[in-house]
DNA sequence: TATGGTCAGTAAATCGTTACACCAGATTGT
DNA sequence: ACAATCTGGTGTAACGATTTACTGACCATA
């Protein structure tokens, strides 16, 4: 019961290897359904299972597909990790987790691994303006699909995005807030260097705009763009945030957060301050994770589908699987959604 | 550039493809230091990087360890699984998520797999009281470390366990709220069909009846023990578990929760009725999650120390690798520590 | 009766690495 | 001076699958 190969099967069932072989990669055409059965049946009996280190030696060919997030550790790309799963394992594929932890070196590093494991498609969840750093393995034939990061003009041309349109998201946040009468709005966000952020920051102004009020009365509040932080850090920044925001003079009424782990840590850090969310001050996140609808008070927020996200990259990375590549690549915008919850309300008149 | 051999190296550096993969190995004594940097100028000046497969297909090895987490949608398990890559990438493994979402036909499927792909080591989270199903993986060689499940006596013998004392975990949250003059509690879990919750529920009794109470006084709410519950909807269970017992006669003032995610349920869920957590009621948690710290109110918890659990099962991992089985596997059991914060206090005075 | 075409299946050549056995020349021990 | 040992390598056979090119046997057609 050691490790039972091929040519095993092939002497239980009489036969060659070449013909399991032929069976095991959907050639059974080519045999008698007597033969077919005997080599299933000697397939179940010694418990075969084809080596794939062997396999994929022979046609360097994976049914893999390489994820790599920020980190697992946060809840959104953890449900989101889950839902990517959960869509490759329904058309057979595995799904290989990686925590570039925001770090373009490992981001790089981890993407030439995958590439030298065979792994020939991966799902990039990254937030840099440029993919400099991996062109040289796109042109040597990857398929990237990257996720939430809009494509961008000098992205390679066969590169896939699938993302939420992150602009609309900002406005849809910020006009929610100035349409239930806020006139000092706050955003906070971490490094602003990252595409969907300034999407979203955009889309924040425009709804600014938009409510006749002055882009230059709002205040931006992008962190101290030091180190580069880590997922888990999200809520720190937001906390800090807000520590430092209602301490100075004129504090907002409304705060967009550009995450809702960062949204969760401003209203951490206005509790510190004795201030109460959804009463006070007005908070709206971006992602919807579980825990949003848990807080207390629930954080009003903008969702994004992971799930139907997930599946449109699967699809993506299915039917281009083993192509040649060469087809530019397209880039899937979808609509968010804002949800409304208990962490917005009128600004208290005074 | 496309795809470089070793055979390439060779002929660039002139010498044959048995150094260069001397080299490759770690036995660089064998050879001079001339011929050293040769090859070592030869791969980089190709950019040679050895083929994955071919190695594995070879020597039969992987630096591979598989993870199995419930959910990593859950962030508990999201931040385990980044604890465990850190500490495995430090020793050169990499890390191969599966989320088994509580099925154990879905666990055996990724256990077997992960085997089939030359996977020998395996860090399974799982909560099953029996592992039979995966006994006859274990016994060819497969090396397999549980987390958050103590050893139990029917299980294979090499298999290692890595946990905390959920007996000691269970009693630090229930004496907390004894000693804060709690007299009426409610232990609230999913099903308690599973090791940890056993353990746990263990601990809370025997916290009561050192606070000379009668656990026969207590609720032990234990959901419907309906369909196996997924990770996620531990919130849910939590909910609805606050929902069912603060609707009935002489309801707690206390309560203790089997996870940090379903600790946080049963807030949302007092928050539904109307009481605050903190004054009216106290809850306790399990685990520490970055959210219990950020939750309104902070959520008092047991914590497990992830990070040095994790790097307790790489050692126990790395020890090992390549190792012939046979030697009995260690069962390490970690104190839990009680982090006091605001879901508790003394009980209201009526 | 040649001729050609399916059918059902096989032999052998890979894929890129590693490991074991071996070897020539230099050095050492006695 | 002779064998023994050491140094710094090399040759070759696997590892377990896939794939291309082939081979008999059988049948149909002209």
């Amino acid at each position: 019961m050691e490790k039972v190969t091929i040519q095993q099967v092939a002497r239980a069932a009489g036969v060659s290897a070449s013909t399991v072989s032929n069976l095991l990669n959907d050639r059974s055409e080519r045999m008698l359904p007597a033969t077919r059965d005997r080599i299933t049946e000697a397939i179940t009996q010694l418990g075969y299972r084809p080596n794939r280190a062997a396999r994929e030696l022979r046609t360097g060919r994976t049914r893999t597909v390489g994820l790599i997030v920020p980190s697992v550790g946060n809840p959104f790309w953890g449900a989101f990790a889950r839902e990517l799963e959960h869509a490759a394992l329904a058309e057979g594929y595995n799904v290989l987790l990686c925590n570039s932890e925001r770090d373009p070196v490992r981001e790089r590093r981890y993407v030439e691994e995958l590439w030298d494991d065979g792994v020939r498609e991966i799902v990039l969840c990254t937030s840099l303006p440029s993919l400099n750093h991996l062109a040289h393995i796109v042109e040597q034939g990857l398929r990237l699909v990257t996720f939430d990061r809009p494509t961008q003009a000098d992205d390679p041309s066969t590169v896939v995005s699938i993302s939420i349109n992150n602009v609309v998201g900002g406005h849809l946040a910020a006009s929610h807030l100035t349409s239930l009468g806020h006139r000092n709005l706050t955003f906070v966000s971490g490094s602003l260097r990252s595409v969907n952020r300034t999407g979203r920051y955009q889309g924040f102004c425009s709804a600014v705009e938009a409510a006749g009020l002055a882009v230059a009365d709002m205040t931006l509040w992008a962190g101290a763009d030091e180190a580069p932080f880590g997922d888990v850090e999200a809520a720190d920044v937001g906390r800090r945030a807000a520590h430092e925001i209602f301490a100075a003079g004129n504090p907002p009424t409304g705060v967009v957060a550009i995450n809702d782990m960062t949204a969760l840590g401003v209203c951490r850090g206005l509790r510190d301050l004795g201030l109460q969310v959804g009463r006070d001050v007005s908070v709206v996140g971006f992602d919807d994770i579980i825990l949003a609808d848990l807080y207390d008070p629930p954080l009003t927020t903008v969702r994004q589908p992971i799930g139907q996200m997930a599946q449109l990259a699967i699809a993506e990375i299915v039917s281009h699987h083993g192509l040649a590549d060469g087809e530019p690549g397209r880039s899937v915008l979808l609509r968010p959604e804002l949800i409304v919850r208990g962490s917005t309300a009128a600004p208290p008149v005074d």
